[in-house]
RNA sequence: GUGAUUGUAGCUCAGUUGGUUAGAGCACCGGUUUGUGGUUCCGGGGGUCGCGGGUUCGAAUCCCGUCUUUCACCCCA
């Protein structure tokens, strides 16, 4: 039997899992120095809780899980003689794969609200399933890392949650822009073109604008029944690059100018520390997610042509349909794939990841296998990451080994004598145990 | 979900209009050589040609289905 695994999904080899834990740990610091706590929700939710969260294409990507059991004896005998899957599923399966972490974690809120002291600043860290058709960067299994807050509506949450980008992207050595807008702006701009009812398949349309062009975005407009006047209304405000012009347009509209007014207080709180990345005002973007009710984030690098890798905003009512009202939220996520590949293509992960062995041990006689064990357990209670091939052997091989493990040193044990070999400049001397100790450990 | 595309050894790939026993490089194993750090040379194991049907005297090769890969759309990270 040829093993395989199932499709958008991959294997993660030593190296790539070192690599995505520097990435991981790099982000939970900044999360832990900013005040967040770790949460863990379930792989499965009960499919009640996901389904008709992300709107009926989101529902198509759900992963469902069958009941264990006999599950057919239960199953909707009319749906299943007529092959109606749709009505068959809430038959047979009851729970259904997280589809992300924002809906889990507005679930967690509700039922928790209790023992949870509001402003509630959660991070977490897990995969998430979608049945999706792989492609470029897409996955049917892939991590997301989210950090929000809820129960608080003020704007200094979002200047912060700017920091943390800032911060972190700085710490991984990646340069990159920060792209803000309000939900509110685009609602305003929407109002201004008097088509307030259209103003989600607006904000899809124009989302796209770096992607297919500005003729594309009017074609676009005009194709979903808007009139030729409000695409020119739409077109002219994304020419408009800074808030004050904005602010011009949409006077007419409370709303936008509300959108104007809560950016403001952002950058007035940004400008009390200056940071290292970009931080740009872009009207252009939009964001897909329709749960977005304010200030709305996306990162995307400078050095890599990319998509976004990075992303978030404002929600007002997240947690409603769960029955807890007035509990504004705010988030961000990293997307860690991505972000991953941004690395890989600037070479920028640190040479000596944690969890690296530092030193493989070699000996080619029985006498001096058994000295080399006594040395590994020196080392080891020295607190050195080592390793003993793990039986006398030919030099050759386990210097073979040594290069395929990518370890820096080898000492090799001869008539019970220490030679440690430096695999990298190549040089080598005989030193006792007490000088390999200290050579060795940093 | 729509439209393309891919599948041959563990990996990367050759394979003629359909015609003997399907090949190479790398990797692996054994030996050889190198004054003992990726060298040289020799040898070896390893493949139901994605899977299932069909056409044919004969299929890796042609046809159909299915799964998988990659990509675009949709949507999204």
């Amino acid at each position: 039997m040829k093993p395989t695994i199932p499709k958008g999904t991959r294997d993660f080899t030593p190296i790539q899992v070192l690599k995505r834990n520097y990435i991981f740990d790099t982000i939970k610091k900044v999360f832990i120095k900013y005040g967040y706590m770790p949460i863990e929700t379930p792989t499965m939710e009960n499919l009640s809780t996901l389904t008709g969260k992300y709107g009926e294409e989101g529902d198509r990507l759900l992963f469902k899980v069958l009941n264990s059991g006999d599950y057919l004896k239960k199953a909707n005998k009319e749906a299943l003689g007529d092959l109606n899957s749709n009505k068959l599923t809430s038959s047979i399966s009851k729970k259904g794969m997280r589809y992300d972490l924002t809906v889990p974690f507005a679930r967690y809120v509700v039922m928790h609200q209790n023992e949870i002291s509001f402003p509630f600043k959660r991070y977490q860290i897990q995969p998430v399933w979608r049945a999706d058709r792989p492609q470029k960067g897409r996955y049917q299994e892939f991590y997301q890392c989210d950090a929000d807050i809820v129960g608080s509506k003020s704007l200094m949450s979002e200047a912060e949650l700017i920091q943390i980008y800032d911060e972190v992207f700085s710490n991984l050595g990646l340069n990159v822009t920060i792209k803000v807008n309000n939900r509110k702006i685009l609602e305003g701009m929407a109002e201004i073109a008097g088509i307030s009812e259209k103003m989600v398949a607006m904000t899809t349309i124009i989302d796209k604008l770096d992607k297919i062009g500005i003729e594309k975005v009017k074609e676009e407009l005009l194709k979903c029944g808007i009139s030729e006047k409000s695409v020119q209304i739409i077109i002219e405000s994304l020419q408009i690059k800074t808030l004050t012009a904005l602010g011009e347009v949409l006077k007419d509209s409370e709303r936008g100018m509300k959108g104007i007014e809560e950016l403001n207080l952002v950058h007035e709180y940004l400008d009390l520390k200056s940071t290292t990345n970009k931080v740009e005002f872009d009207i252009t973007l939009a964001r897909g997610l329709n749960y977005y009710t304010g200030c709305i984030l996306e990162v995307v690098s400078n050095d890599v042509e990319m998509g976004s890798i990075g992303g978030g905003g404002r929600y007002d009512n997240l947690t409603e349909i769960f029955g807890l009202k007035d509990v504004s939220g705010v988030g961000i996520s990293f997307g860690a794939a991505r972000i991953f590949d941004v690395m890989t293509e600037l070479d920028n992960f640190p040479k000596d990841l944690e969890g690296l062995l530092t030193v493989l041990l070699i000996s080619e006689s029985k006498v001096d296998h058994l000295e080399a064990f006594k040395l590994l357990n020196q080392l080891r209670a020295a607190n050195i990451s080592c390793d003993l091939y793990p039986e006398p052997a030919k030099y050759k091989r386990m210097i073979k080994y040594a290069i395929n493990r990518n370890v820096p040193f080898v000492i090799n044990i001869e008539n019970g004598e220490y030679t440690l070999k430096d695999m990298v400049n190549s040089g080598q001397e005989k030193l006792n145990m007490e000088t390999l100790i200290q050579k060795l450990s940093k």
